[in-house]
DNA sequence: CCGCACAAGTTTAACGCTAACCGATGCAAT
DNA sequence: ATTGCATCGGTTAGCGTTAAACTTGTGCGG
């Protein structure tokens, strides 16, 4: 039942100072090639390993990422953490997931816990509530490096990497009308993210080179809840010409939306295009 | 811009020991009421917080959860991850998310990883070919709790919470016969599973108590990826007299199967109900 | 008035590792 | 020879916290 070893003893077993496993270990040019590989011999014999609360301690480092998101229950951020996890895990990377439910408060919480925790890096995706990223620069100064993912804040400059929802919204507005629909409508996302002006501004840009008119009245918006998205599906529906398309701001939404219209029409009125798509 | 205080810090500050500041704010009933507040106070106003890399390399845990499950793309897992995670940082765990996608071997190393990191208890959905559960007794033995969940090993007598899919399948064999169904074909998970078995006894429980015949030609088992749901679902509706009604292991398998009937008919035969539950 | 229990702190050491600083050796260049 | 310095390794100190061992002061029964 083999008990853990340390450095000291593989330095003692070895005759050595600790010091110098640790660098062997380390791949410090100051050893000699003879003595690293003595040391790496005995170290994979006994199956030695580091013990990674000691070195986070000493190292002011910890090997671990912070991951922020809104929520796992969103098959997106599942996916897209899963994703992270396991490239992380086969970096020797450990990752800490935290969901901030749209709660600005949370998210703060969790960016002290993580400096705290000394995370090497952070992977967020913002609340809705998120205009002010004070938090997430105070880590920058830190050292600890942030990365935006999906969502980002408004104007500052950032690292991010989201998808291209401008070009994604041309796209399904070409789409459509490549499809013969002249009225198609626009169920945006919450006011105030970015992604929500994006997609804003791709739907014009399409409408524009399908030569479509703008029509402020053909859009809405949701803030994603069911009754959100069936708010905005309704003000669409209502219209004296209501859209035979309509373009929402994620597939769950479209989906919301879908139901909805299947459920309140006992009765087909007339069939609606639906394109979600994004995050 | 204040870095962050120790324990040294306080102390100072308050002309004690820093072991007394320790005590004080562990509650030690050797320090006075006065003392502690004092302490608890000053900790307060300059946000002090012990350094966890410290805290876990001298206490020998981490305040931290091992979480090992299949994958977080299952959407079952990454709702229970969600709440787990959720869960666990109220109570100021962390969690490691681990993902085995069915690799014994991974199983084995997160274990080993999982200890070396000190995690105060695991949480385990066992991968599909994990029959030996040597690597978990280890931990246990370093009294390192194990709580099995969802999927748990065999024989063994163990710590588990799991939904009883017995009496789920017989409610489902009970409701369909209730409708007048007399045959409910049955497409199980994966064999060697626990839930595999106790849904065929479920099942065949169910069949019993509705006065219906065992009929082994009715019962499948898919793998549960796409095309081992659709060879199961092929070998039910290839029958003689296929089945009107059919229970599947998992709500995605009960999907699979209606999409590709939808699918690979044409014309609609006979229309088949189907109930998937479980995970 | 002694001794003892107990309360309230303090001192010390240690957890395992790393990094900064030293020291010894050997060899080439002066 | 002596210096210079590169090579290789050892010594030491300390990260922040806690637990065990130790000290001091007080009250109290005998």
């Amino acid at each position: 039942m083999p008990e853990h070893y340390t450095l000291k003893d593989l330095a003692r077993m070895l005759k050595m100072s600790p010091s110098t496993v640790s660098k062997a270990l380390n791949d410090y040019s100051t050893i000699s090639e003879m003595t690293r590989n003595r040391v790496r011999e005995l170290a994979q014999r006994l199956n030695y390993s580091p013990d990674p609360a000691a070195v986070s301690f000493k190292t002011k480092r910890s090997f671990s990422l912070g991951v922020i998101i809104p929520n796992l229950t969103d098959h997106f951020y599942a996916i897209a953490v899963g994703g992270i996890e396991e490239f992380a895990m086969r970096q020797g990377y450990k990752c800490m997931v935290c969901q901030h439910f749209e709660d600005l408060e949370r998210e703060k919480d969790f960016c002290r816990m993580l400096e705290r925790n000394k995370v090497d890096g952070l992977i967020v995706s913002i609340s809705r509530n998120t205009t002010d990223i004070a938090h997430f620069k105070y880590l920058e100064e830190r050292g600890i490096p942030v990365v935006y993912f999906v969502r980002r804040p408004g104007v500052e400059e950032t690292f991010h990497v989201t998808s291209n929802v401008y070009q994604g919204t041309i796209d399904a507005v070409e789409f459509l009308a490549a499809k013969g629909h002249r009225r198609i409508g626009h169920i945006g996302g919450p006011i105030g993210l970015i992604a929500t002006a994006d997609r804003l501004n791709g739907y014009k840009e399409g409408l524009l080179r399908s030569n479509l008119p703008w029509d402020e009245s053909l859009t809405a918006n949701s803030d994603l809840s069911e009754t959100g998205t069936i708010l905005a599906l309704e003000k669409l529906t209502s219209l004296e010409e209501p859209p035979t398309a309509i373009i929402a701001f994620k597939d769950y939404v479209a989906l919301d939306a879908m139901l909805h219209l299947k459920k309140s029409l006992s009765v087909s009125i007339r069939p609606i295009e639906f394109v979600g798509f994004g995050n």
